[in-house]
RNA sequence: GGAGGCUUAGCUCAGCUGGUAGAGUACCUGCCUUACAAGCAGAGGGUCAUAGGUUCGAGCCCUAUAGCCUCCACCA
């Protein structure tokens, strides 16, 4: 028997070791057809917030309605635990820095720290009923993932995709490492736009350039202005004398400059911005470079060596001002690129790094793009765009410790790079040596090993690879290639979708999932994100299971269109309170007139029956096909509206002959015994996707003709109820208006109604017949008079005993 | 500046290939009705952002405008 009131807590609990004892969510490979999940490994960051339960729940439910509809669901779940997240995650705990903690015991306390992490985020999930097999979990920094990274990168290499370069690439002089383009963020900050005065060299003659960084000056290598600047195009072809730096560079011509921004003359510098880059490679400038590693000035500048970048420039600009250069400072709002990771302004530096061909082949990306089905389908703008956008080769280098060693050293005499033997893998170059002698001519036995590490998401762009244990024996890849589909969240499509789909083209030339579906983010407040970083999240989302229980707040995080932005909302939670509570108590209705029933073939189904069964079939069909566009919340509310009718109308209607056999015959009990049990075997199905727990602890204790209701399948209904759906609809629709006459007159619902006169046609009529025990009962209706008309229905006279 | 999205009841949001505006919630009024008061029944509440256009007919299609949001670019 099921409880009186239901105990979330109690239950909970016993389903979730109940689910993990039995091996619910085993994934093993059969003949079914697999649906398979990428789903995003979560960064170990710290916090855990109630965005993290949104998004994953959405792809969850996916995975339970496929489940139900007999596929087999690959759906593991990962953590991305290595990189700068951890990094600086254990920085901020330790309060130091990774160079002074040193390489070794840095990396020790990474370890441990996202283990730590790792734990407190799988008790959220799995308190929260995700369904995932967890012996197919994985992490970025185990041993396995590695040795899966560092095979895709010799494959990225021997391919051609992959090369090692001396370049500029952006630089946090803040996390002392490089960055790749899709790390940047911008930032809004106020600085000055100073105009200083420079002359040429041929006659003296001064113009004045605008600058926001004249720290820059000592890394002039040219001047541009535009050629069809009519005003100083006659400058081009003459040199200019820098101020305060002895040096002189050509004043060359670029449409790129733009005439009316600033004084339309520009200085090139090795580096200030990309178009610096650009116009360095265009134009085979020299290089000068002036900055440190650590964000200073280099020692061999004249003057302002060993400062700091800022400090150098209000010296610089003081030293201008001093000699007669600046002309106006104007003060100055603009945005400036910083890296997401820490939020410091990024800076280049010409290092050799690892880089992977992204140039060469965007036609190619947006091709894959274009093959892959995006939900909602507007997402694929946004990759398009980035696509379309993307200036650089993707740098994979890293200077940092926690990370995929590159499986690389190089040659101590001629510097080639030599690389680890696949049957070595996974390598730390660090820790060991080549096999093998230098492969170029020079036969060198000594090595120095590649102390870089690689890009999180060098890494984690392979979870496709991962999931399929890409190149090992036991590899899946006959099954998963392509995944079916990949779910996360808007904002790193052009990360994590995108360098997914860069790997799958080099490795496979085609696609990686088949669908791609987008969530929206949960908003703290209007047009504020939830971040890790603001902490602005007023909710943890287990102290929110522990009120309401994991049931509730997968109603909230399933709510909601895709793609869409949501504001957090108690009330949604509430709303979701009442909807659990209601098919508890519904089921314990249920329960209590299904004891003595016997299933068996039957189809002679009294009127409301038909409609009952007939409008959960068109219910059904609509639902499945919200789910079969990942819509999980449209689905949720289609549901949900057919369950509240159900209740409110249908049960009030059958039970009556339920109750009173003797007074409706017990072919007419049965009639609604068949209907109510199949019925509810149905909706739990339906909802046991948005609430796993309730639904399994009631279909436990009233089916029990599977191990769990999640192991069951959704088979559709097949009758043919459609007359008795719409004239159904029209009977409650009276039911409704005799109900409104009532509260109208104050009155008990239970009262009496003497006299009933409805007007209809032949159809509605004739239906009214067929149910007009059930009718008369739901209504407490002593007489009701009928006149046929040629359309249409309505009533004409309600006449209650007011006694 | 580029791309995309949003604007519908006090609030949170649905609204399918154009056909008389929907839900939940809040507020108000009744009702202890043999599953449920965390319930049931009902009432009020909307120039569908604005202005044009297409159409017999527009919340929906087209154009423009405004406000908000997200992503990207903009460092001279």
């Amino acid at each position: 028997m099921l409880d009186k009131k239901y105990s979330a807590q109690e239950k909970e609990a016993k389903w979730l070791n109940y689910w993990n004892e039995n091996q619910i969510y085993k994934f093993i490979p059969d003949g079914r057809k697999v649906f398979s999940i990428d789903t995003p490994p979560p960064t170990v960051s710290g916090k855990i917030h109630i965005g993290h339960v949104f998004s994953y729940s959405q792809v969850e439910m996916i995975s339970r309605y496929k489940r139900l509809r007999g596929f087999n669901i690959f759906y593991p779940f990962g953590f991305d635990d290595n990189g700068l997240p951890s990094e600086r995650l254990v920085e901020k705990e330790q309060g130091k820095k990774a160079h002074e903690i040193g390489r070794e015991a840095f990396s020790e306390l990474c370890y441990k720290t996202t283990e730590k992490y790792e734990n407190e985020f799988k008790t959220l999930f799995s308190k929260l009923g995700v369904g995932t097999d967890w012996n197919y979990a994985y992490k970025t920094i185990s041993p396995s993932t590695i040795k899966i990274s560092q095979r895709s990168f010799l494959q990225l290499v021997k391919d051609g995709h992959c090369y090692h370069k001396q370049s500029p690439a952006l630089w946090c002089n803040e996390c002392l490492t490089s960055i790749a383009q899709a790390e940047l963020e911008t930032k809004k900050i106020k600085t000055t736009f100073n105009f200083i005065n420079f002359k040429t060299l041929e006659n003296g003659e001064t113009f004045t350039i605008a600058t926001t960084r004249p720290e820059l000056l000592p890394a002039i290598v040219a001047v541009f202005v535009n050629p069809k600047d009519e005003k100083h195009s006659h400058l081009i072809g003459k040199k200019a004398v820098i101020p305060l730096v002895d040096a002189v560079v050509p004043i060359m011509a670029d449409e790129k400059v733009a005439i009316d921004k600033g004084t339309g003359i520009v200085m090139c510098c090795t580096f200030g911005d990309q178009t610096d880059i650009e116009w360095w490679k265009k134009y085979n400038l020299p290089l000068k470079n002036i900055f440190t590693s650590d964000g200073k000035i280099a020692s061999e500048v004249k003057n302002y060596g060993g400062l700091k970048i800022l400090e150098a420039r209000k010296k610089i600009v003081q030293d201008l001002s001093d000699q007669g250069y600046v002309v106006k400072i104007e003060e100055l709002e603009h945005e400036v690129q910083v890296h997401e990771r820490c939020g410091k302004e990024a800076e280049y530096a010409v290092m050799k790094q690892w880089f992977i061909n992204i140039m060469d082949h965007k036609k190619d990306f947006l091709k894959i793009g274009d093959q892959i089905k995006w939900h909602p389908a507007h997402m694929k703008a946004r990759f398009n765009e980035w696509v379309n956008n993307v200036a650089w080769d993707w740098c994979i280098s890293r200077q940092r410790y926690f990370g995929v060693p590159f499986p690389v050293w190089y040659c101590k005499k001629c510097g080639e790079p030599v690389f680890a033997r696949e049957e070595d893998l996974p390598v730390n170059p660090l820790t060991s040596q080549p096999k093998q002698k230098c492969c170029s001519k020079c036969g060198c036995k000594e090595f120095v090993p590649e102390k870089d590490v690689m890009d999180t998401w060098a890494t984690s762009s392979t979870t496709p690879l991962i999931n399929m244990r890409y190149g090992e024996k036991n590899s899946l890849e006959n099954i998963l290639r392509p995944m079916t589909l990949r779910a996360n969240a808007s904002e790193i499509i052009r990360t994590w979708d995108f360098y997914t789909i860069v790997k799958s083209f080099y490795h496979f030339g085609q696609k990686p999932w088949e669908n791609v579906m987008i969530s929206g983010f949960v908003m703290a407040n209007k047009g504020e994100k939830i971040s890790k970083s603001k902490g602005n999240s007023k909710n943890d989302p287990i102290d929110l299971i522990n009120e309401y229980s994991a049931d509730v707040v997968r109603y909230w995080a399933g709510s909601g269109r895709l793609g869409t932005d949501m504001l957090f909302s108690e009330e949604t939670l509430l709303r979701g309170r009442k909807l659990v509570n209601k098919i508890w108590n519904v089921a314990k209705f249920i329960e209590m007139h299904i004891q003595d029933f016997k299933d068996k073939k039957f189809s002679d189904y009294e009127f409301f029956d038909k409609w009952a069964l007939g409008s959960l079939q068109e219910m059904e069909k609509g639902f499945c096909k919200y789910l079969d566009e990942f819509e999980v919340g449209l689905a949720l509310n289609h549901l949900e509206k057919y369950f509240w009718n159900f209740c409110d109308n249908y049960i009030e209607i059958v039970k009556h002959r339920l109750y009173r056999p003797e007074e409706f015959g017990e072919k007419a009990r049965y009639s609604g015994q068949k209907a109510v049990y199949t019925i509810l075997y149905k909706l739990l199905q339906d909802f046991s996707i948005f609430f796993p727990f309730i639904t399994e602890e009631i279909y436990q204790e009233l089916y029990h003709d599977n191990k769990s209701i999640h192991l069951t399948t959704i088979k559709p209904l097949k009758f043919d109820f459609a007359k008795e759906v719409e004239q159904g609809d029209k009977l409650v629709e009276f039911i409704s208006a005799v109900r409104g006459e009532k509260t109208n007159h104050n009155v008990s619902l239970k009262t009496t109604v003497k006299n009933l006169c409805i007007s209809g046609d032949e159809n509605i009529l004739d239906c009214l017949q067929q149910a007009c025990k059930d009718f008369k009962a739901t209504l407490f209706a002593e007489n009701v008079k009928t006149r046929k008309i040629k359309k249409g229905g309505h009533i004409t006279k309600i006449e209650l005993d007011l006694q």
